[in-house]
DNA sequence: TTACAATTAGACAAAACGGTCTAATTTTAC
DNA sequence: GTAAAATTAGACCGTTTTGTCTAATTGTAA
């Protein structure tokens, strides 16, 4: 039967919150509150808050790389073709989200992560996963002929990566995904054979 | 003569602070105590924390949009070549800071500019400010035949900010210019004609 | 000089923060 | 069934948070 509370839905609750409210914003007692777990639970699964937020982190770097995966493996025999569905894809996310707070590693990264080196190493590792997933697509793109070979395929999807999350950042106070859909256009006229 | 303390001083004591560690993880006590002011003075001068990192916001956006267009007004005859340079300075800039902040527009804006409408706002003015400053060169390197013209000034310029401010948020947890030096190859590769 | 306004100064307050603690309960292992 | 371990529950604690308040001081304008 296991016990009433699961550790799980704490995190995938928290996570919710600080991705959209940041890490500082969001306290102990809102995650409580939120996942309906009492204190000594909470400080039962994890010591600390700091704690916490680095296995949010994990959590949310092995799903989201997953996710990455599983749209960049499709039917569809061109890479390129996946690789710009998978951003469309995520672009309209961000959209149905209503620009509210984009991907959790980025929130964190960026309010926290040059201040507190476990906090740091998690945001960077979960960033490596993601940043990987998409070089995997962007090496048979270039296999393909369909995708510059004048940089490696890490050197691209790291590019991408901070195009897009440099288009979250303007997304964020704008409210709209212009910014996003510019950075698609131009991003993959500039990197497309 | 005009009394003991100083806005000003305040302001970019608070700059500081907040750029290198957040909004939320900085509190008052400390501006107060980095600018040598009491809580008597400083609430005289700004309402609420709110007020004041608008201030401030306003205050950096003046004055780190007076330092690009400074930079991109040199005797340089090419404005590419003016352009190039800047992002070089930039980018040592950050390097020389120990990629503590990077931009204190960026920090806030990423931190509470989606859940605080006044910040949201007053982050975006900044921001556009940074990015027009950057459009006006990159017409005239337009106008100079060096630049694609297949997108306006303006998209371009949000582009190049996209870009940058995505390697900012990758320095940070990586602590190294390797992102912002591909960042900058990469996308010098792409708009130049 | 005098009257008024702005600034200075920091004690104080209410609320929120992360975290601790003890006791009751539930599950697991033998 | 029994003992040990894990989990649940929330009252409680010390610290820190933003912001208020009153009184003294300083500057300004008549």
């Amino acid at each position: 039967m296991g016990y009433k509370h699961n550790i799980e839905d704490v995190i995938q609750r928290g996570i919710e919150l600080v991705r959209t409210q940041g890490y500082h914003n969001v306290g102990i007692n809102q995650i409580l509150k939120a996942s309906g777990i009492p204190k000594g639970s909470f400080y039962n699964f994890f010591p600390s808050k700091e704690a916490f937020i680095k296995a949010a982190l994990e959590s949310y770097g092995r799903d989201y790389s997953a996710w990455i995966r599983g749209l960049l493996q499709t039917e569809d025999p061109s890479p390129l073709s996946r690789l710009r569905s998978f951003y469309r894809i995520l672009i309209d996310a961000n959209e149905a989200d209503e620009y509210a707070g984009g991907c959790l590693i980025n929130t964190v990264s960026n309010e926290v992560g040059r201040n507190n080196d476990i906090i740091g190493e998690a945001a960077d590792n979960g960033f490596q996963k993601l940043i990987q997933a998409v070089a995997e697509c962007v090496e048979l793109g270039q296999q393909a002929g369909e995708i510059t070979t004048n940089y490696t395929a890490l050197e691209l999807a790291e590019y991408l990566h901070a195009g897009i999350y440099g288009s979250f950042s303007r997304m964020k106070v704008t409210r709209s995904r212009a910014y996003m859909d510019r950075w698609y256009q131009m991003t993959f006229d500039f990197i497309t054979n």
